[in-house]
DNA sequence: TCCTTTCTTGAATATACATTCAAGATTAAT
DNA sequence: ATTAATCTTGAATGTATATTCAAGAAAGGA
């Protein structure tokens, strides 16, 4: 018997890392075995081939992601200052120069989603599950009477997820404090207001 | 002398759906030969590479955009009303299936803004001049008095923009006519709210 | 210590792809 | 009609790339 040499966590991230950067069809293997130090052989033997790697290094993304996020909202004080934290650090992300800019799951959707069936229904399923963890945090503010009770947790989560979508792609054009800040202020003031939900 | 048999605008036009579906770097030149028509020495010929030919269609998705931006909101109607049916227009367009739904600018600097410089260039300033195009609607929604008069045109239009961003996201998991009309609906009233820009 | 199992190595393979180019075809001016 | 200029054709070229595989290395059980 004999266990793999690599550990497979910082093998996922680094893949994660190279794929955000150069998106999956322009990552080439070369890439990966310069980026994860695994040789192909084992690169093959590990994941099964490219495609295989990307689907696990988004598994791990989404894993990452899911924890950095309960543990985010995992306090007792209010789900608005949550939010309010939560976007804050969305916008510094935004403003990191790294790929840790954009998501990976949006990002692999746009480039692969008209393409590959698998990678669609993955990064779809996974960027539901973020949707209703959103849900489920303004189910805590109705709870805690910081919104109308008569709110619609799942629409405003829905707006939310479009707003910060919306925020990673203007990060794009304008990597740039004084304009994202200001816009994820709004969108969180937009977000508290009493609104008659159609 | 002799004139090119192919007519350009219908060649860029099939190229840039080409890209749009299956991004740059999945589209082989065997795919642009089948979609143009043309051989690979005419494209060769014409547009010096792929890239270039890649160029020229963003060229022209941006000129055709532009032109029918212009065409909307050419008329004596309140600005308002027109940047309601601008946003319908919009959710129409991520309804329906084909792959217009996406903008080929945010697509294209998602997929090679890390990576060429000349590109994230073009389409940064692309999208730089829509946004200013907004910022004149909410100049003339302002003389038509229609919102505050210290509303500030850039803010709001920037705004727009990342929910546009948003929308045309979000319609990649959610391509339903009853999630995106209320989105939609709620970002327009949450523009033309009174508020105090910071 | 030895042996079996499993992992690692990296050169070799086969394929896909962007690009070139020389011959052929077409046009328009003379 | 002839000619010169330009365009079209598509097979050939060279490079990049994903994947395989057989030999070598390491680990643990007997």
């Amino acid at each position: 018997m004999r266990h793999a040499e690599f550990d497979r966590e910082t093998v996922l991230r680094a893949a994660m890392s190279t794929f955000l950067v150069n998106g999956y069809a322009k990552t080439s293997m070369q890439d990966l075995t310069k980026a994860t130090g695994l040789h192909p052989g084992s690169i093959y033997c590990a994941f099964d081939n490219k495609k295989g790697l990307f689907i696990a290094a988004i598994e791990q993304y989404q894993q990452d992601r899911n924890e950095q996020f309960q543990q985010l909202f995992a306090n007792d004080r209010s789900a608005v200052d949550n939010l309010g934290a939560y976007l804050a650090l969305i916008v510094q992300e935004c403003l990191s120069c790294d790929a840790t800019q954009a998501c990976l799951l949006t990002k692999s959707l746009s480039e692969m989603g008209e393409q590959d069936e698998q990678i669609k229904q993955m990064t779809c399923q996974f960027l539901q599950l973020w949707h209703q963890s959103l849900a489920m945090v303004f189910d805590t503010a109705k709870a805690q009477k910081l919104i109308a009770q008569d709110s619609n947790s799942q629409f405003l989560a829905q707006y939310l997820v479009m707003g910060i979508y919306g925020l990673r792609t203007v990060a794009h054009t304008q990597p740039n404090e004084q304009v994202l800040q200001p816009l994820a202020d709004k969108l969180l003031a937009d977000l508290l207001r009493c609104e008659p939900v159609k």
